[in-house]
DNA sequence: ACAAAAGTGTTGGAGATACACCCATGA
DNA sequence: TCATGGGTGTATCTCCAACACTTTTGT
């Protein structure tokens, strides 16, 4: 009754983006600065930081995001808090909480956010990463920090459930897609493949769906349609 | 970066339990025992508390539960974490923070979950409560206290998409129930009515929803053949 | 010419919707 | 006898799944 806890409180954001091709993480390299760092001396993360005391969750993840990747305005959902007692005191994990964080001993109870966006539009963007972020695909992730891998696995399954009941899909599209990368998208989410003729009509039936006269260009193959989305407001 | 954050974590547990009619919320009366309390000196909450340094979350969920209303191993579900960062300071709840809480300006953080309960299975159980426990007709809940009417309609949303895709709503359900509750329990639950032949139809398909040989008893109608759902392992 | 993805229709079956009347019981 | 919810079948339409070949471009 009198013990007195006290946490920490972080936000981890798991950013998912779609290339045209294959869905991808973005993870961040974290270090010290200057210092050179053997194999073991960095770990891979997800971009997540602690909240300020007097910001909103969803205000904390968005500036997290924003100053770790300079990404601005992009759909941002809570989807899971991760409160495992020893979620953080991994061995490695440790040594890196002792350098960056004021209490590396607290306890650290972190709100999951997953992020959607479209690689296309946003590739200028890594140039002006503050910390190194790359891409990486879901299917090829490496070992990360503390319990992150379980993190972006929880995301995953998230997503997968919220694209049947809300639009959020077309977040990871480019403002200009073809029907092969949306269904590509789909068959990934989905972890199914799906019949190219069902699955066109399915998207003849969507209103928001539209069709732009303008082909891609450049292809080794014949030139796809361009299609848009317009927001049902 | 040299600002140094600390929470207070707390677990709130919307508790949904059906009658066979309506759907209920849980909500327990908070108050100083042995206090006369005046029609303000007490406030109406979801059962929620504080987790403990060492205490997993969904841990700290049936612990808390458990001890405010003895419900045990019933569905619990993990949904959203609130953290407005004055979700905790209106009026009258600073004056029962300063009562029951060890660091009353603290910023607390909580994580929500929803659990079910079929009512008429918990009947007994009510008098065995720590505090003062009752079921409220989510048709006509009263003010709550900090931010708790938000978490109860986030609840119900979560668990409306829920109902959908997860078998979870027969934990809602008595072992022995009719049809006739079962479709006014969607009905609800999805706002939205449902044609009864129809629904049957779609209950017939069920393989887990098996007629009992026993009918309902002491109704002023014609009784209904029970039911009942057998978990699919 | 070849490789690579784009594009296009039909059919059969399953599931959704709409709809109205009689039945068994307790009061 | 009346009020109350329980119980039942059919016809139509829409949606889903399965299935194979031709087209256009770049190399």
């Amino acid at each position: 009754m009198s013990e007195t806890a006290s946490f920490d409180l972080s936000i981890d954001n798991v950013v998912f983006g779609f290339d045209g091709e294959k869905l991808q993480v973005l993870l961040i390299r974290q270090g010290l600065p200057g210092e050179d760092m053997g194999m073991d001396r960095f770990h891979m993360a997800v971009p997540g930081d602690l909240v300020l005391p007097h910001e909103g969750l969803d205000q904390a993840a968005s500036r997290i995001l924003s100053n770790l990747t300079s990404l601005e305005g992009v759909y941002l959902k809570q989807f899971h808090a991760f409160g495992a007692p020893d979620r953080v005191f991994g061995e490695k994990d440790k040594e890196w909480l002792t350098r960056f964080r004021p209490f590396p001993d607290r306890r650290v109870v972190t709100i999951g956010y997953y992020s959607l966006v479209s690689i296309a539009e946003y590739r200028p963007m890594p140039s002006s990463f503050a910390s190194r972020a790359e891409w990486c695909p879901l299917s090829d992730m490496p070992r990360l920090a503390f319990d992150h891998n379980d993190i972006v696995m929880a995301g995953l399954e998230q997503l997968k459930e919220d694209v049947a009941h809300h639009n959020i899909i077309f977040e990871l599209l480019p403002k200009k897609f073809t029907l092969g990368q949306f269904q590509r998208l789909h068959e990934i989410i989905l972890n199914k493949r799906l019949d190219k003729r069902n699955f066109r009509k399915i998207v003849k039936r969507m209103a928001d769906v539209v069709a732009l006269d303008e082909k891609q260009e450049g292809v080794l193959h014949k030139p796809a349609q361009l299609y848009t989305y317009r927001k049902p407001d």
